[in-house]
Formats: C-alpha cells, structure tokens, sequence
DNA sequence: GTACCGCTTTTAT
DNA sequence: ATAAAAGCGGTAC
C-alpha cells in the first residue's frame, strides 16, 4: 500500500481494488482485497464506490502492453458487463488457442478493471481465477453474480455469453482506440 | 536450443 | 465421470 494507492468498494461488498498507478498517473496493477481485513491494518483509508469506467477509458487510463498480453486485456473489455465469452471464443478472435488465453489470463496485472473473470469455460462452467489467494473460483462467481450473470452450481447459463459478431466489432473498436494513443504517444515523442 | 507450464477443449475410456 | 493428449507463447535454464 503505497500513498498514491487508491481503495475501490466493488459493489457495495466487502471486496475491494487496490489500485496502482505508475509515475505518469496509469493504472498499472490492480489487487482484490476484502476490505473489513485490510482496514485492520491500514487505517484512514479513503474508499471510493467503484463504478465500472467503459471500456475506451479504461484503455486511457491503464498502462496496456503492446504485445499478445495485451491484446488478450482488449478482448476482454470487449465483453460487455453482464455477459461471458468461452476462452474458445476469445482464442478465435486473436488466432490463439484457448489454453493460451488461460495462461494470458492468468497473467493479468489488473483484475476487474481488466475483466478477466468474464472469460468462462465453453460448456459454461466458470473456469479458473488465479487473482485471489484461495478459493480463487468463488470470487470469480461473486463478481460475475454483482454484475447480474447468474451463476448457478458454478456454471453459467448459455444465455450470458456475448455474441461473437459483437465482441468482434467492440474488440476492433477498441483496438482502434488503443492503436490510436500508441501513435499518439510515438508522434509526440518525435516531435519533442 | 530445450523443456516445462497454464484461469482449456476434445476425444476416448 | 474421469483421463489424456493436443495446443502454443512465455519463461527459465
């Protein structure tokens, strides 16, 4: 807990966000914590409600690698709050294969901002969750049942899942997007 | 270079 | 229901 950090209350729960930003100000790491614990320890902690940003601004204000990593963290704000998409289907979108979407995922610096819990199993059960300690599933499960996916017996019901005509269209806008800030950034640098 | 890993999926018992 | 192989970019050696 640096001093810069800042606390989100997701939902009204007892689950929070530490969020990091780097020198420049972009969000670079984010953790999950419950928050009735890690007041134990820290105090005076400002907390904020955390309302879910849409998509083009999570792109400008978190720090998204420039490789495969982080055109996996763009597909998955393609998937729109309140649905799921198979790794199959995200392995389709980017040419890879559904393991390695589960190996970027895993990799994932920002849970939740980045919304990896949104990426399910094909046949609906919910899938691994790597970004909690333990009983890394259950977690999962709360986070999608905060955003209405009914999750019953841990698995999600065929109806949840996004289309995958729009998760192509809203992945290439905000790749577009994304690409957008990169040139941006490189026209600024030359230009200085 | 090689070997192993992982938030899966498919196929075969 | 359970087991195993396929799959492939990363990472570590």
């Amino acid at each position: 807990m640096k001093n810069n950090d800042q606390l989100w209350r997701l939902g009204g729960s007892d689950l929070g966000l530490l969020v990091h930003r780097d020198f420049k100000g972009l969000v670079d790491k984010t953790i999950i914590i419950r928050i009735s614990s890690f007041l134990r320890k820290f105090k005076n902690i400002n907390i904020i409600d955390y309302t879910e940003p849409d998509p083009l601004t999570v792109v400008r204000m978190a720090k998204i690698p420039y490789d495969n990593l982080g055109l996996v963290m763009l597909a998955m704000l393609a998937i729109p709050r309140g649905f799921v998409a198979s790794y199959s289907d995200l392995a389709e979108l980017l040419n890879m294969t559904p393991r390695l979407i589960g190996l970027f995922a895993s990799k994932n610096p920002m849970p939740v901002l980045i919304p990896c819990h949104r990426v399910i199993n094909k046949d609906g059960a919910i899938g691994g969750y790597s970004a909690w300690h333990r009983d890394g599933r259950g977690i999962k499960a709360l986070l999608l049942s905060m955003e209405d996916v009914k999750v019953n017996g841990m698995k999600v019901s065929k109806d949840h899942f996004v289309d995958p005509n729009e998760l192509k269209d809203n992945f290439y806008r905000i790749y577009n997007y994304y690409h957008s800030l990169i040139s941006e950034y490189h026209s600024s640098e030359q230009s200085e």
